[in-house]
DNA sequence: TTCGCCAGTAGAACAGTGTTCGTTAACGAA
DNA sequence: TTCGTTAACGAACACTGTTCTACTGGCGAA
């Protein structure tokens, strides 16, 4: 069960522009199945398997009953991407252990994303306003807020930290895709590695000599280096006289 | 004329996958011409708007005459990335000022990718291995290095800040093509802020209480942020004994 | 100068896409 | 029971990337 589907009265947090449930649906159909389906496609098969048509055949109908649930597919998708984020546990924020609260919960943000797919291509270029985005936008900035950030930085944290850990999981779906193909994702990484390598030293002195250091490291340890960084990066944005002290409000 | 068409000996630089220059090409056609039609196509109407019959048509023909210079569409949204990257200028390295250089180097990177519409989709879970992108790359990893960040972490730290600057860049597509179709795009955020205020402050009270620091500012000024947070981040990992000297190689 | 080759150019077609239109059929309310 | 609403759906439209096939037209060799 996700957390939309435990939510008491979840209508009051979707962003009114998704199309309201037409009451009264009486048959097979509705929001819910479709988007289950979608979500057995999308990780079956990445976001390009998710057509209207594959989506309705699953559901032994055509796509044009779809449309009486979703506006369209850029609104299905959207319900996706909300769909996976509600995968992620939401602890109690506690300030005083703010960065290891962050990097867990945006951790597990960035598995679920990566284990489905490559949804995370549809959310770039818009805001998530699903309900569990909504939340794991909240309980983010009610850490950093904690945390002694200030507010604009913390507001536009959240971006940064979204469009990274999004951009991310979308390198990493491509992985999965071609262990899916049956092709070795090592040996694409070899074979990218290999290349740096075999540029002319002349012109290219930092690449081929670090040629080893760039294909290295797990997908996950290179994610954490880069979350790492950014939340070391806004650390440094807390005041002075906060920063022994987290979790006070001034 | 971009570093690409300057360059003396660009077949050397390029991935050896990229279909080589078929020989003896004879008439109106060419790789050249082809990427030049779907630059022009994609700054009006954005990735979306670069199909093989769309470029095809731009050139007076049909699109099966495209796949005597090109391989595939991926391969042409490959190029065209490369053409946009080589609209960035590299001054000299100067390892005394790497922050304000990588600044400046990135922040044209994503003013590029900008002004040609959602471009830096088509990179996203690839690595970018065009001629103009591993200059890129070079100068960067020359100046981290340069500035005392272990080789391991400036290795990773390209791909952090790739994926930043090509997120951020998608995100101003989208702005961007809100203005295209008429619609006001602070018209769009103003919406967006107005339902982050309206949601139920008892469970949303940082999202709330926050709202106009969640939309404010430039499209600039916000990715100056996120990559100075980046960059503080990664100063971060300078040794200390190395933090005062930055240029001096050990 | 002539001939033959073949790279480059396309027209047509295939299988797929999102979406809309018009119709049918089933349910809730009266 | 009847009526009106509306979910469901078949067919169609205008697209997409790609491939097959035929056909040029210019160059190198004779």
């Amino acid at each position: 069960m996700t957390a939309a589907e435990s939510d008491p009265d979840p209508a009051r947090l979707e962003p009114p522009w998704w199309t309201p449930r037409k009451s009264g649906a009486r048959r097979s159909l509705s929001r819910e199945t479709i988007v289950a389906a979608a979500v057995r496609i999308l990780r079956a098969e990445g976001v390009d398997g998710v057509s209207m048509r594959r989506v309705a055949a699953e559901l032994g109908t055509g796509p044009a009953s779809l449309y009486a649930h979703v506006a369209n597919k850029d609104e299905l998708l959207e319900l996706l991407f909300d769909e996976v984020v509600g995968e992620v546990p939401l602890p109690e924020p506690d300030p005083a252990r703010w960065r290891e609260q962050i990097t867990r919960l945006w951790t597990d943000g960035h598995e679920a994303l990566s284990r489905n797919g490559d949804i995370a291509r549809v959310i770039l270029g818009r805001v998530p306003m699903g309900p569990n985005a909504m939340r794991m936008s909240e309980f983010t900035l009610t850490l950093l807020r904690g945390a002694g950030i200030p507010d604009q930085a913390a507001a536009w944290a959240i971006d940064v930290v979204g469009m990274y850990v999004s951009a991310s999981a979308i390198e990493n779906a491509v992985t999965v895709d071609l262990a899916r193909e049956g092709r070795d994702p090592e040996q694409y990484y070899g074979m990218v590695c290999r290349f740096f390598a075999s540029l002319p030293p002349e012109e290219f002195p930092a690449t081929t000599s670090l040629g080893d250091a760039l294909g290295r490291g797990s997908r996950e340890e290179r994610f954490a280096f880069g979350l790492d960084v950014i939340l070391r990066g806004l650390a440094a944005l807390v005041p002075a006289d906060r920063a022994d002290r987290p979790g006070e409000r001034p």
